[in-house]
RNA sequence: GCGCCCGUAGCUCAGUGGAUAGAGCAACCGCCUUCUAAGCGGUAGGUCAAAUGUUCGAAUCAUUUCGGGCGCGCCA
């Protein structure tokens, strides 16, 4: 069913096509058009910029556009009245008999309000996280994680097949660091003096898996060959660092569809079927860089290497795909998964980075380009970094010291409510202070709270309604109701109505923050005309002497808890009865 | 030096071509015999970092400047 926001829109676009076929308009672009349905110094319940638009394309000056405008609008069936400002804005009121039409559409949908299906099942992969497994996850890795679980969801709600994805990076010297971390802590209960390098991890976290080797094998690998050695302290590490991953990830809901590791990119030696494909098309060259610019450039000397001609597509240098010891570099085989995601016949590929990867970008980008010949096959959403308040004081962290923050901590003092919902209430490319004190209050401060109390609120008054024996199970009276909405509630019903809107643009820009503004937005409203009731004992929800005006207020009440779950559920946070 | 992101009320943030730029917090003044006061109403607070340009119209687009963040061959 189309709502009245559809069925404007397509009358203005049908309006100019006509206009430009009567040769009444010159060329129109139909994407200025804006239907504007939250706009607070709005006068109408919806407004349009159409006739500022159509005003100055207008061939024939003779041609009275506003008046027959709004002829033509009053014409539509859903369409109250409509007049234009003196600004030249539309403003249009709409039948309330067909707003309740549309609530009881939404009631019947219940749960699927709101869903499309834009994406025609087509299949994207949303690859998120995808931290190293050098350590726990920590809060640098949050944004993105609760980020990409988002706009998972709000793509899957569009009707997109949806895989979630971790790419392990279990190969490179990275790991072999690891390893050798490992291999001293597993020394050192058997009361070795060990002495971690610089770059050694020293995270106690390493203590705990060499004591579990120690317990399954002993001292078996005290003295052991070498090569063989190495290789079981590696994965004995990764394995069970990626285990503490996916446990703390889950602390938050996220879990992944899949997870590809290096090691089998390598193994699928998939590396030279990108290689004949870039040779193919001749951006494969052995050559020199020039000296970079930066400051730690000193100890610079020209080397000859093998380069990816990508100053040719998006990057502003070509980029080296071997290191000098002849191993391939990161950027090598993070091009050859991206792939093999391509060959896994995904119709788009979404990575969400964080912002010391932004430079990255136009390297990747150019890969995909060659590969799929779409410029926008691959999409990153990059999100800046999250610093961490508590009392006041900036929570300074540094790796290289080991005095990191994980995520679990945060977890443990926020819960994870608050720690998703405000991971995603701003954009993700303004970077955020997040006040751990804050967070976990519970009061108006707290907009997380603040919105599940407006759902507990709408639902004790339909629990109490439903004791005193009304409800609106198998209503059917909606032509009989009109009259006991006030202007206030006419607003929140018109809000709820424009969910499906709020969805999509949250799901096509991938700015989840949308949605958390949204339900603030009706959160207030509904907290105010709650307020009301106070004063006026008119405007409570719930007169025993009169059903049916009961049951007017609980029609849009069921509706706005059924838009609440589905945005809750997006999120991804609870929401309770009482509280 | 170069590239990308950001700069909106004292603070945290919405708003990306339209009407008088909006919320919350903090400040001040009010509202509980009441369906949850864990709430609501009101007052005050702005040269949208600055300048120039594009246009009927700019916080939004372009150019420049200033300020903050991130990155800049063989780290991942």
């Amino acid at each position: 069913m189309n709502n009245h926001l559809d069925l404007l829109n397509d009358f203005f676009n049908q309006y100019a096509l006509d206009g430009i076929k009567h040769n009444i308009f010159s060329n129109f672009d139909s994407n200025s058009i804006s239907i504007d349905f939250s706009s607070k110094s709005r006068q109408g319940d919806v407004s349009s910029n159409f006739y500022l638009i159509a005003i100055k394309k207008i061939i024939n000056k003779n041609f009275n556009l506003k008046e027959k405008l709004i002829s033509e609008i009053n014409k539509l069936d859903f369409v109250e009245n409509c007049e234009i400002s003196k600004h030249g804005f539309i403003n249009i009121n709409i039948e309330k008999k067909f707003l309740l039409e549309q609530v009881k559409f939404l009631l019947d949908k219940k749960n699927n309000y709101g869903k499309s299906n834009v994406g025609k099942g087509k299949k994207i992969n949303v690859e998120f996280v995808s931290a190293n497994p050098t350590g726990p996850i920590t809060v640098a890795h949050m944004r993105g994680a609760v980020l990409g679980d988002v706009i998972s969801s709000l793509l899957t709600e569009s009707g997109f097949e949806v895989t979630r994805e971790y790419y392990v990076n279990n190969a490179g010297s990275q790991i072999n660091i690891l390893g050798s971390s490992l291999y001293k802590r597993y020394l050192e209960l058997y009361g070795e003096k060990i002495d971690l390098n610089k770059d050694e991890y020293p995270g106690e976290y390493l203590i705990e898996i060499a004591k579990i080797i120690k317990n399954n094998d002993g001292e078996k690998w005290k003295n052991f060959n070498t090569n063989e050695r190495e290789k079981y302290f590696k994965s004995f590490a990764v394995n069970y660092l990626i285990k503490f991953i996916k446990k703390d990830l889950e602390l938050l809901n996220i879990n992944f569809d899949k997870f590809t590791f290096e090691t089998d990119i390598e193994k699928n030696n998939i590396i030279n079927e990108l290689f004949k494909i870039l040779n193919n098309k001749h951006l494969l060259y052995k050559g020199t860089l020039e000296k970079p610019k930066g400051d730690d450039a000193d100890e610079w000397e020209p080397r000859e290497q093998l380069l990816f001609k990508s100053s040719e597509i998006f990057d502003s240098q070509d980029r080296a795909l071997q290191k000098s010891n002849g191993e391939w570099t990161y950027f090598a085989n993070d091009a050859a998964y991206h792939l093999d995601k391509f060959k896994r016949n995904f119709d788009k590929l979404i990575n969400i980075w964080g912002a010391d990867h932004i430079g990255y970008i136009p390297r990747m980008k150019s890969i995909l380009k060659t590969i799929s010949n779409s410029d926008d096959y691959l999409e990153v959403v990059t999100c800046q970094i999250v610093r961490l308040i508590k009392d006041n004081q900036l929570l300074k962290m540094s790796k290289r010291e080991g005095n990191f923050i994980t995520l679990q901590e945060v977890y443990d003092q926020v819960g994870k409510d608050p720690l998703r919902y405000f991971m995603v209430s701003t954009k993700s490319e303004t970077s955020m202070d997040f006040n751990l004190n804050k967070v976990i209050e519970k009061n108006k401060d707290n907009p997380v709270f603040y919105c599940q109390y407006a759902y507990a609120r709408a639902s004790s008054v339909i629990n109490k309604a439903n004791n005193l024996g009304i409800n609106i199970n198998s209503f059917k009276q909606y032509n009989k109701i009109n009259k006991f909405l006030t202007k206030d509630e006419i607003e929140i019903i018109l809000k709820l109505l424009s969910y499906p809107y709020i969805l999509k643009q949250s799901s096509n820009l991938r700015e989840p923050h949308r949605l958390t503004n949204y339900l603030e937005d009706i959160s207030t409203l509904f907290h105010s005309f709650w307020n009301k009731g106070k004063e006026n004992e008119s405007l409570r929800f719930i007169d025993e002497t009169d059903k049916l005006k009961t049951q007017s207020k609980l029609i849009w009440l069921h509706s706005m808890r059924t838009v609440f779950e589905n945005v809750f559920k997006i999120i991804g946070i609870d929401f309770h009865e009482t509280m």
